[in-house]
DNA sequence: TTGTAGGCGTTATCAC
DNA sequence: GTGATAACGCCTACAA
């Protein structure tokens, strides 16, 4: 690995100016504070905790001495010392598998965010499943005692090995994307199918395509085809079809190419299906879909509707603004958040497992058909 | 936020089967393991850690017995006992801005798996940069005195109380993605675009055009258009252009659209310059590019090559495959996680700061050109 | 309200 | 090599 820096423009910038070097003091503890206080470390430690009851002025007055004092001789409370004493790490684990699904962008959003509203750290690790089961090759978060729980993003296909030995470490856990009884946070995909469908129908389109995943989608490794998630979109969707008497749309059983060509497969499943409305349950198809029809003559969303399903806004980073049902994944990480939580309180409490809603974000691909569907008909 | 659980089908997981009443015993201690195994406490500590000295081999068997029962019981080193005494937590802060780049996916898989090789945990926490400063509103991990180290990722302008405020933790502190003389480590934006511009060169093409960033690239929260890394990226394709005798392309000052028509502002481009080769420094303009490209007739990677700048692969999770500079991220990392440990030996050091290679993903939108150019001239 | 005493579980020290 | 003892910094409990 090359450590030149050859990049000679740009400036550096307003480190520079700040890097004196900082002095690396021992840390401040409660009995240097209590020292320079004239009291006790007690009265230090419930000032700083606000334990204080500030029944009189004089009592209010040096309360607040006492935390400028500290925060003066920058005091920082040790939280490994007062976890010791405690018995709570303050720490909360985010263990994920190292073949990181992309939907752990997010949902660390998530988990961050509600863990600093209840103070709590949280700690990260990615491993791989295969060593998750054995004592030798676990990640050092599930060898030592450093956590007051777990929220679990494993995907669905978890070897009960694996749940044994996690179950064995006597955590609370929260077990992410994957679905059982109890316990469980993930997205509600059956009723987003359904949702976006019934947003269709009711907008008029009679002729709906459904995309579903792919066996081994790679863009989406913790879910699968094989995962629930698959299964429940797609059932979604055929119940919204049915209940208003549609005949769900066929699609062409098209293995799907990745390359610059994939464009002239979806052209033909266009032209062969004539859908009004296209849902892409299947990550990353939105874009290739609109480039096809638009390829054919059709506008987006004129003469083509689609709605895609993805974790932020579909079709390129910087692309145009697809309809998408957000796979909602921060507010997952929430949910299993206060989940866990609750389980803090009392371990043994088993809470029911959660499906949480999509979100729709709203786009520029989602219109009513038109009355007479006057597009160029491409032979397939 | 609706509860409801609608997905009928999908079934339950092996989660179920294993979701036995896990007994939450109390933790177990060395003293205890001590106690049933007729030891001191110390002895124990010493086979567990491995500081036994097993010169006989009755002491061998000792210590064996010991883990084994060790094991036997479940025990678990209480991580903040340990820490207490030996004043090292044992984990290091990973420090983002809540509007996270999305850079950061893949600079947590490079520092969790650098940090799992030292036996470190690492502390992940998202924070608003105006937050940073002030002490009331800083985040946990900045307030407690409970991490060894930082790595802090927060994009090119942090503003001086911040550095300031991070300074007085008194902590060792590696930077991530920004440029200063010490303590960085960040991508090398030049040697990439250097070397993407000199294989194209090498190939054979000459009217290369180069696609810059954007002021405000929504794509790319942690590094936008004022980041050295526009900078850099630029002029390493200048100065490549320029030691080739070739003129750098003047390409079209075009504001970017960011709807399903953007596809045409690029098509005009194309016409207009002529370009066989692009580089694709701005983040998501690949597939724009590709697909402009492919409106006017012209083949990919035949009639036109395009090298994308990006985080992986570009142009769609599932799409094509480009021809990319990868940011390196997960190397940036694994650096970060290098230079903090040797700055945890000795606290006062200061390391010189690291660029760090982009790697090349193979793909396939990079050929040589045409010898004579026989595509269509499609009027601007 | 304040201070004293003691303990959390581990590691460091130093006799043995 | 082993084990008693002390210490880490904080918090709980209880007495003053």
């Amino acid at each position: 690995m090359s450590m030149l820096d050859r990049s000679a423009p740009g400036g550096h910038n307003a480190l520079d100016n700040n890097l004196v070097s900082s002095t690396f003091y021992m840390a401040v503890t409660l009995d240097q504070i209590a020292q320079k206080a004239g009291v006790s470390r007690m009265t230090v430690a419930r000032a700083l905790n606000g334990t204080t009851k500030q029944t009189w002025s004089s009592t209010a007055r040096r309360v607040q001495e006492i935390q400028k004092l500290a925060d003066d001789m920058g005091y920082r409370r040790n939280s490994a010392a007062a976890a010791t004493r405690t018995r709570r790490f303050g720490h909360v684990g985010m263990l994920t598998r190292s073949d990181v699904s992309h939907l752990q962008f997010n949902l660390n959003k998530g988990v961050s965010h509600a863990l600093a509203r209840h103070d709590l750290h949280m700690t990260y690790c990615e491993a791989r499943i295969e060593d998750l089961a054995d004592p030798e090759s676990a990640p050092k978060l599930l060898r030592e005692h450093c956590v007051d729980g777990l929220i679990v993003h494993l995907s669905d296909e978890i070897p009960p090995p694996v749940i044994k030995s996690l179950q064995q470490l006597a955590l609370p856990v929260i077990w992410v994307n994957t679905k059982s009884e109890f316990d469980c946070v993930y997205p509600d995909d059956y009723g987003a199918a359904y949702r976006a469908t019934q947003e269709l129908i009711g907008l008029g389109h009679r002729r709906i395509l459904l995309i579903p995943m792919q066996r081994g989608e790679p863009a989406d490794i913790a879910r699968p085809a094989g995962h629930y998630s698959a299964v429940a979109r797609e059932a979604g969707y055929l119940d919204a079809m049915r209940e208003s008497g549609l005949a769900p749309l066929q699609r062409a059983d098209l293995t799907r190419r990745s390359d610059f060509h994939a464009v002239e497969d979806w052209r033909r499943v266009l032209a062969a299906e004539q859908p009004t409305a296209v849902i892409t349950a299947a990550t990353g198809e939105a874009g290739f879909v609109a480039l096809a029809g638009m390829s054919i003559g059709w506008r987006i969303p004129t003469d083509l509707s689609i709605v895609a399903f993805h974790d932020a806004r579909s079709f390129s980073d910087l692309g145009p603004k697809v309809s998408t049902m957000k796979v909602p994944m921060q507010a997952v990480g929430h949910k299993a958040v206060d989940m866990l939580v609750a389980k803090l309180d009392d371990v043994t409490r088993r809470l029911p497992s959660t499906a949480v809603p999509y979100s729709r974000m709203g786009g520029e691909s989602v219109a009513a058909p038109r009355e007479k569907d006057p597009r160029p008909r491409t032979p397939a």
